[in-house]
DNA sequence: ATGATACATATCATCCTACAACTACCTTCG
DNA sequence: CGAAGGTAGTTGTAGGATGATATGTATCAT
């Protein structure tokens, strides 16, 4: 857990800075693509910092394909649909507007990935959910372990989808969510008395045994709903008033 | 165009080709989460590369969440669910049953959200998703152009969604399943027969006009499992076959 | 003997210089 | 006027040097 939270204050490296400046004037338009970046060293002494750092600047975005480097030219920034990475901005998830975007890109996905799993699960895997849930009944409270587990429960249920691409998906959208509530927390500690409602994540585990698709899907939008609604964002999802 | 062929064509530079061999060793398990790398001297030493070109693939890894760098300590693998980023390897897109998988997330990310754009679209996004679709029907066959504008239709219609979130991930998916049809076409020339259908699309948007949630997501399930089918593609979904 | 302090070591972070490879542009020569 | 070649500029790679930080060890006072 040491290394958890570690991993989220992670202390800003200068290469990682340069890279974040970059990143956002590519974002705000400032750097339209095909337009050419300076000079690595144009860039070093602009930002003060060596030609090496500047290079580990351009190597990450390069490798998200957000620019491409071409030798004896230059830099040059590509077409956003050709990025090769999907990255999300740790700054964007300190506002709630975009938490409640996640948790609306997490329902699309979640609700009808539960339906997949009610149809392929098999013992093993309704075993591992099994596991999670027992874990997070423990205790009531929002506490670490208690989102760890919750986190986990999700995650085995993308697993039992037997798509990886899912599995992978869902998992990083819910981390997401866990830092923007991370944020939310350390500005509004009112977010400590949330808790973590069990009953909801039963229903979704009797689904899944029961190898229903249809009430997975709705018991997991339902439980989204709610959680999002415990974390204070309104869900307005047409689905969820029954457009079936 | 010249650009996009560029891309994926991309020359392996050598700072890649490490990040590349290390992150397999991540991925097949060879390192495990909380294992430590090899110091950037070893590394160095066992590529024959400069420790330049090994900080840069080491600054790619770290910040795509993989690994972790701890001055003084060294570095160490991280649990997958702590990814800062979603990376999709390009051999594995030469899978064919990988790009079954791809599009059963497609289907997933897309026929919702084409229900909440059909909630929520304007004038100004219904103009963009007309302009996509007339720039498709100028070619029937499944020409570069003609991709291109195909893949812009979805954006466009994702943007309509208001959520920006889904507009990346959306992209990014189709994007993927773009380069996995493309090297299907160069090892089995008969792709080139497939035929974008036009009426498909002419369908779903009828129903954004409408503002028909419903119709609209029915429009866009039954566009995507075709467009997966005429790639050689089976999508066995249970929503497809009516678990409304 | 024990505990704390200081030192040595290992490792990453950053900087610097140099050269190689490649491209665009200009010059020069036929 | 055209083409070959040279030159300057830029990225790619190499290698070393120095600073920052964490770990382990040795020394010393109590």
């Amino acid at each position: 857990m040491k290394q958890r939270l570690a991993a989220i204050g992670t202390v800003e490296t200068l290469p990682h800075r340069v890279a974040a400046f970059l990143s956002r004037e590519i974002e705000s338009g400032e750097l339209n693509p095909g337009a050419r970046l300076p000079t690595e060293q144009e860039l070093s002494e602009k930002f003060g910092v060596s030609r090496n750092v500047v290079r580990e600047a351009i190597a990450q975005l390069r490798a998200d394909g957000v620019i491409e480097a071409r030798q004896g030219i230059g830099a040059f920034v590509l077409a956003p649909e050709q990025r090769a990475a999907i990255r999300i901005d740790r700054e964007a998830l300190k506002d709630t507007h975009n938490m409640e975007r996640l948790f609306e890109l997490r329902c699309i996905l979640e609700a009808e990935s539960a339906a997949l799993a009610a149809a392929r699960r098999n013992r093993e895997h309704l075993d591992s959910i099994k596991a999670a849930l027992d874990r997070m009944g423990g205790e009531e409270r929002w506490e670490e372990g208690s989102i760890d587990a919750d986190l986990l429960f999700h995650r085995e249920i993308a697993r039992a989808t037997g798509n990886n691409y899912i599995h992978t998906f869902i998992s990083f959208v819910c981390e997401q969510i866990r830092h923007s509530i991370h944020y939310a927390r350390m500005t509004n500690p009112l977010h400590d008395l949330v808790e973590i409602n069990v009953g909801e994540h039963v229903r979704i585990y009797d689904a899944l045994v029961a190898g229903d698709p249809a009430a997975s899907e709705a018991a997991m939008r339902a439980h989204i709903v709610g959680a999002a609604n415990r974390v204070g964002v309104k869900l307005p999802l047409p689905k969820a008033n029954g457009a079936k």
